[in-house]
DNA sequence: CGCTTAATTGACCGCGATCAACGCTGGTGG
DNA sequence: CCACCAGCGTTGATCGCGGTCAATTAAGCG
C-alpha cells in the first residue's frame, strides 16, 4: 500500500458533492488516500475495521469464503463505490473480505467521522440509506437467481452484470480481467462448470475470448438465456 | 383490512422511540393502523407503494416470484419489523410481495412523513441504516449459504432461524406455523425434497411434527448439520 | 526459459428436481 | 356438530444437472 500525495477532487463524486464547505474541509483532513497494487488483500473476513472505504479508481472483489474453500463473490466494486461500510455502525468484525482485482486507488473515511456525516448532514444519510437499498435489492434479486436458475442461465446473467457496470472497448472486450475460477465464483459454481458453459456459449457465438481477455459478442442472446430459459423447461 | 380505533403505544418500540414530541404528534396524524387476516396480500410485486408498514403484531412472509412458479421467501417479519421500506427513497416499485402468515397488526408510515423524518432526525437515520446494514449481512450469509450448503444443511439452518426469531413454547412447539411449501421456499428447494429431509430429521429425533406444528428437539444437533461457520471461523 | 498458476476436457456419480399417486387434515357450510 | 373436500403432506421412481476427481494443455511471469 503506498499513500498519495496526490489531489483528488472528491467533488465529482455523487456522494461527497452533498457536503458543505466545513464537512469538505473535515473529510479532506479526515481521508487517507492510498494505492494498491492488484491481488492485494484490502481486508479480512473477521478484521475490525476502523473506517470506509471509497474506490476512486480500480476494481475490488469483495467475497466471503465458504467451508469447503469455495468462496462466493458479493460484488465486484469499482469507481464510485464505497466498500465495508456495512459493519461501521453496529461496530461489528467484517464478514467479507476485499481483494484488489485491477490496480486501485482508495479513500479512507474513519468510522467516527462517517458517524458524524450520519448525524449532522441528513444528506449524506439519505444516500447512504439509498445506496443500502439499492444493494438490497440487488442482493435479493440475485438470492433468487441463485437459488432457481441454471448455472448456464446465471453465467449469461453475471456476463451482462459485468457488461453494464464495466462495459467494453470497441472490440467488445470487457473492462475487466476475471479468472475463470472468479467468474464462477461470482456465478456461484465450480470453475470447470462454468468453463463448460463458457464454450457452449463461445460456440454459439454469444462471447469470445483471447486470453484472459473476455468478449461479448451478442448482449441480447445473452439476455434470452439469462432470462427466457426459464421457459424452454416449462415447454 | 380493518382499520383500527385501538390506540397501540408506538414508543415501545425502539425505532418509534427515538422520535422527539412533535414528530410523534406528526406520526400520529400520518400513521394508519390496520388488521390482516391470515392469507391476506398486503402488497404485490410490481406495485407503486405510498408508505412503508411496521409490524406490531403478527407474522408477514416476504417474497419472490421465480419464472417457474416457484417462490422465493426472502424474510418472515414479525413484530417490530419494517416491511416494504426498501423501494421508498428513490419511488420504484416493489420488487417483492407481502403475504400475512399469521393475523397481524400493522402501522402505515407515509412516504412523505418517512422521507421528512429521514432528513430531520439523525438518530433515526441512523437506526435506518442500521437495521438496512444487518439485513444486508444476513443476506449476503444467506446467498452463500445457498450456494454452497446442501438442502440438509440450509433445512436446518432455516429451522435455527426460526428458532431464533420465534422462539418455542415450553414443548418445543415452534412459534410460528408454516406450511411444508412455505418451509422449501425458505429453503430454497421444492416441497418433496424438504419432506424428505424434514423426515429424515424427525427419524434422527432433532424435531417432530404435530399436525402443522413443527417441535425443535435438540437445536445443538440442528447446529452441527447447518455447520454455522460464521462464530467457528473466527476463534 | 523454466516454473507456477490458470484453463480445458473427460469420466463418473450423487443430489435434488420432476412426475405421479395416494393418504391426511383442518376449515367451511349445511 | 359433523361431513366433505380442497389443499396439504408423504412416499416412490426416475433422470439430468452440476460437482468431484484426474490428467493434460496453455498462459503468464520473473
Amino acid at each position: 500500500m503506498i499513500l498519495s500525495r496526490i489531489e483528488y477532487d472528491l467533488n465529482q463524486f455523487k456522494l461527497f458533492s452533498l457536503l458543505n464547505e466545513f464537512e469538505s474541509v473535515g473529510l479532506n483532513e479526515d481521508k487517507m488516500i492510498s494505492f494498491h497494487k492488484r491481488g492485494t488483500i484490502v481486508y479480512r473476513e473477521g478484521c475490525r475495521l476502523s473506517g470506509f472505504y471509497f474506490i476512486l479508481d480500480g476494481i475490488v472483489k469483495i467475497y466471503k469464503n465458504g467451508l469447503n474453500g469455495r468462496q462466493q463473490i458479493l460484488n465486484m466494486a469499482g469507481r464510485g463505490d464505497i466498500i465495508a461500510y456495512r459493519s461501521l455502525l453496529d461496530n461489528e468484525t467484517s464478514c467479507t473480505s476485499a481483494k484488489v482485482i485491477s490496480d486501485a486507488a482508495l479513500c479512507r473515511v474513519s468510522h467516527s467521522f462517517f458517524k458524524y456525516l450520519i448525524e449532522n448532514n441528513p444528506r449524506f444519510s439519505k444516500e447512504i440509506i439509498k445506496i443500502t437499498c439499492k444493494e438490497l435489492g440487488i442482493k435479493n434479486d440475485y438470492l433468487v437467481n441463485v437459488v432457481q436458475k441454471s448455472v448456464r442461465e446465471r453465467t449469461a446473467e453475471v456476463l451482462l452484470l459485468l457488461l453494464d457496470k464495466f462495459s467494453m472497448d470497441k472490440n467488445g472486450v470487457l473492462q475487466i480481467r476475471v479468472t475463470r475460477e472468479d467468474l464462477a465464483n461470482m456465478v456461484g459454481t465450480v470453475t470447470e462448470s462454468l468453463i463448460r458453459v463458457f464454450s457452449e456459449l463461445r460456440s454459439e457465438g454469444l462471447v469470445d475470448s483471447e486470453g484472459r481477455n473476455i468478449k461479448i459478442l451478442n448482449p441480447s442472446g445473452l439476455e434470452q438465456i439469462a432470462k427466457l430459459s426459464g421457459f424452454k423447461n416449462r415447454i
